[in-house]
DNA sequence: GACCTTGTTGGACACTTGCGCAATAGTCCA
DNA sequence: TGGACTATTGCGCAAGTGTCCAACAAGGTC
């Protein structure tokens, strides 16, 4: 049977959706165009008529999976009016965003980088965005006198990589560092990072 | 025309070596039984006559590469009597190994990982080894009170990880952040974690 | 109602992949 | 020299890939 007939943006975003979902469940590298339909309840023709290549298919798709997450932090950081509070509010989400699938999917976009510009282009993109968000609030604090630090935009590149790099063991293998660690460990840095006494900005809750 | 007969021994360990330099060409999922086949002037046959799969050859290849570096470092950090320089053979070599190509294959075998059994082995136990080295130097060092340290094993997968997350950066999109940046961001870490003071472990030299 | 625009189909195409297997050719020993 | 052993071949197979395109059908317009 035929799928029903949406309007250009609409069945654009579908399609997305889908490849999202392939995404997720099989990972980057091995997502296919046929897949793709087959999620969506279509012909695997239709996918080509709105993506030039299966190369930005997967940009697209990636960006829509990093940009949910990112918004989600942005915005559940911008409820506190306390920069410290931001901060406590930026790892309690980030580190839910990395949960299961997700973090996968930067692994797959940062080895396929090389090989897919169109992926290269916005995971590059979006991590400076992820950057971005943190150096503002850490000026913010810095403004007010909650932070004590010389290079806001260094400060948020290294704590963003020290939380990569540990995310990382834990999602490619299962190494000893769980989730819990990972999350303790990034707090206790970014607190030295900040100038704030250990412990300021732990015991956050439940992860 | 036919490859030289070798005995099995030589033979694995050309597979081996072809089938890295294919992955440092072409990354590891892009490395064929063809292409091994090719770059060691045989027959494809030949490649599966010595591994069962190719998953098993990739896992193979890569522990060749990574053994490689880390023998590298390991040695260059035999010759320093003090810790204080072991540490800094260690940035120095460590930087060194991750040039150029070398990262991109963890970048491939973390990603990999999730798909491919015997690279997710493979790429787990070459982390832990490199974990391990890192920890010994500063067991080493507490000993004799060159380091302050209460956690070790701890401070030695936060040191790796920062350095990971920052060097992924710079390969996976070439960011802001300079090999040299990554360099002395990351010493400038560890001489926290190991209560030194700053700038004890920097200036090593060029890079 | 007829008509045209356009979203949608489903298969063809050319190519690649890992893998298996009978045939072949090199090497060493009796 | 003959024979056995085995490293090596090279093609075939089945399954997969992205990409393309002529045909089809659903919507809106007159």
């Amino acid at each position: 049977m035929m799928a029903i007939r949406m309007s250009p943006t609409e069945r654009r975003a579908a399609i997305v959706d889908a490849a999202l979902q392939v995404m997720l469940r099989n990972g980057m590298a091995a997502t296919t165009v046929r897949d793709v339909a087959e999620q969506m309840g279509s012909s695997s023709g239709l996918v080509h008529h709105y993506f030039a290549s299966m190369d930005e298919l997967l940009a697209a798709a990636f960006e829509q999976a990093a940009m949910l997450d990112l918004d989600a932090t942005a915005e559940s950081m911008q409820g506190c009016a306390d920069p410290v509070e931001q901060m406590r509010s930026f790892f309690g989400t980030y580190i839910r965003a990395e949960q299961d699938w997700a973090f996968q999917l930067w692994l797959d976009a940062w080895a396929e980088a090389s090989r897919r510009p169109a992926v290269r282009v916005t995971s590059q993109r979006l991590n400076v965005a992820w950057q971005q968000l943190l150096a503002g609030v850490i000026e913010e604090g810095v403004g007010t006198g909650d932070f004590v630090c010389t290079d806001p935009p260094g400060a948020s590149w290294r704590i963003l990589s020290l939380l990569d790099g540990l995310a990382l063991q834990t999602v490619a293998h299962r190494v000893d560092l769980d989730r819990g660690v990972v999350l303790r460990w990034s707090v206790a840095y970014a607190e030295r990072e900040l100038g704030l006494t250990q412990g300021s900005l732990g015991a956050t809750g439940k992860v």
